[in-house]
DNA sequence: CTGTTAGCGCATTCAT
DNA sequence: ATGAATGCGCTAACAG
């Protein structure tokens, strides 16, 4: 355990008997030096471990091989999967990731953003408001690449990934009245939020369309269990209860679902249910539920490549802010229909069978080690 | 938007009419410096809107304010909850968080050290192998604090926030054992990590405790679906079916949740349930689902003041490696009994009533955009 | 192909 | 209480 200085490229220059430009260039890929010199520098790099300091680096104008994430929250299912996308795609670019997390609130917001600002290349954030004006002003001052995700940024030039929420919501409340349900109640927490509103947009149009009335019971916070469960019964208690449920979000569904449970109220029989957003389990609940799926890692991967095509765009050191050519990508979501809005469970029946064939198969080794290859994540 | 250079001490010194190192002083707490430079230096630090370039505060030897996390995955709902408490901890500390996911491979732990290292105060790591010696050694090595969290790094001076795993478990498979279940299942993939190997031993001593024989059925990496699906299929069909599954870690629970009600197996009348970690929903399913508990956001806390604690004891720039003063801090997780091991479920029964009465207070506009503002309801 | 040299922006001795 | 000068480690002119 040495308790040396780290080495420098002058001790290493010194050792390998060349100067300091020499070195330089060799850890920086090896222009304009003879393969010999080369391989020799390379050679007294290894033996004393020299690893270029990132600080100087930064200090001469170079990148930091770093980047910054703005997210509401990293422990939500749907930010956490998109930031270990991120964090992927960013590695093959030679660049970390650092999180911020920001509650949903604008100061916070701003914060992170300034204190990211000077340390990282680029910026991927997923803005809690799409016309918070400081922030976009700040945003846009801020002459490093940023990318919007999720929600987009108004008002400027910043490109941004999202789904098409307006759509999917309006093509499953269609799907809702296709079912045969009048009364379709359309709930949710945030209801200040981007997303949130082009959903109601899209839930208030189909409804239009079919000669329905909309009604929607939206809270401008995130609503607690017992909240959710007390607007609920309100509503189910009503002249006019409604038939089939839309929720904005998956939280809110989860929680609907949770207090339909306990009121004992049959789903779809007596009250038909939908989110917005899909979440684990959705599948393995009984009933199973129907939701509108997000492509929440092309979202992640998306992002993150449109902020390296403008890194790339953008030579090193150039203080250019990034130049015109904001564009919105939007993905297409898809309605997974499932059992809670009324259409049929896939058959749950007995399918050990299925299985009973592998039984032999998968004698060996206990089973052990049968891994299929990668990606199982799903 | 001015693309002007940004502001350095000098240009504020000079409109101040100063020296550079009074404003060095002054951005650093303003001792040394009379109330009144003070103020008027303060001010052109405003003006300018100066912000110290932290690539040459770093290089001067001083802290990057930055410290790197480095998990298996982040899309994982345990390492998320821990992110976002430490990244909290961090920021009130006025630390940034890199987040480096590894896979669980140990080549790219390895390779996230090497680029963390020289660019963080500290590391927050949740290793994949208790004894990966290079890894181990390698964290030793580096001269910044460094503090394990979910596994304990074996055979070096490094301390590390757990749960009691192995006790646990134990309880868990008695509990098993105290509903009557004589075989009792114990299944699960990772079987190499340090916390399935304790859990492992956990459920053995409980079984042989009891005069039962253990039988485990693990796999080295995670199993898919259908890989655990295929598996159960084998045991179910066995002569000497399961009466109880202990599952090592909440995704296991899940796929084999999942796959038990493919099955069309009654759980728990045929086939009682219990697994390692909670999950979100886990309340929600019919059968409820019984699970042993970690302080997830407790872990993330406890892990992230060690690591500060540390930092503040190592003054500035001192390239002392950390003392000797490991700890173990071993925090106790808990049995949540649902329905899936055989309990009783919580009465599901018509609990609309308790909400009836909120019925009149809020029968205004329809429901509609009658958003009770934030948590009044309760 | 290779070496010398001058800063990048800041904290810091050492004078004053 | 304040300032001038020095150097952290690196890259990029600019010679050779």
């Amino acid at each position: 355990m040495e308790i040396k200085r780290q080495p420098t490229v002058l001790d290493v220059a010194r050792r390998a008997g060349v100067g300091t430009t020499t070195v330089s260039r060799v850890i920086n890929g090896g222009e304009r030096v003879s393969a010999k010199t080369f391989a020799s520098v390379n050679r007294v790099i290894g033996e004393l471990g020299f690893v270029p300091n990132l600080a100087a680096r930064v200090l001469k104008g170079e990148r930091s091989k770093t980047i910054g994430l703005i997210v509401p929250s990293i422990a939500d299912p749907f930010f956490a999967s998109c930031a270990e996308v991120m964090q992927k795609v960013a590695r093959s670019f030679g660049c970390l990731v650092v999180v911020c997390v920001t509650g949903n609130e604008p100061a916070l917001e701003l914060e992170n953003i300034e204190s990211l600002y000077r340390r990282v290349d680029g910026i991927l954030i997923a803005p809690s408001h799409a016309t918070n004006k400081p922030l976009n002003e700040r945003l846009d001052s801020l002459a490093i690449p940023v990318v919007s995700f999720d929600q987009p940024l108004r008002h400027v030039d910043i490109p941004g990934v999202l789904t098409n929420n307006y759509q999917s919501a309006k093509e499953m409340t269609r799907h809702l009245l296709q079912h045969g349900y009048e009364r379709i109640l359309c709930m949710g927490g945030e209801a200040t939020f981007y997303t949130m509103l082009e959903r109601t947009r899209g839930y208030t149009a189909a409804m239009e369309e079919a000669g329905m009335t909309p009604a929607i019971d939206t809270a401008p916070r995130i609503r607690s269990d017992e909240e959710t469960a007390a607007v609920l019964a309100r509503h189910i208690s009503s002249p006019t209860p409604p038939r089939a449920i839309y929720c904005l979000k998956n939280t809110t569904t989860i929680q609907t679902y949770d207090a339909l449970q306990r009121f004992g109220i049959k789903v779809p029989q007596q009250i038909a249910l939908a989110g917005h957003d899909d979440f684990l389990l959705a599948s393995s609940l009984r009933p199973s539920v129907t939701v509108v799926q997000q492509p929440v890692e092309e979202i992640g991967r998306t992002a993150a490549n449109l902020l390296f095509a403008k890194l790339a765009k953008t030579p090193d050191k150039s203080t250019t802010p990034p130049g015109h050519g904001a564009r919105l990508v939007r993905l297409r979501s898809k309605l997974i229909l499932r059992a809670s809005c009324g259409c049929e469970e896939a058959a749950p029946g007995h399918l050990l069978s299925k299985f009973k064939s592998a039984k032999s198969a998968a004698q060996d080794k206990g089973a052990k080690g049968a891994a299929s290859p990668g990606e199982t994540i799903s």
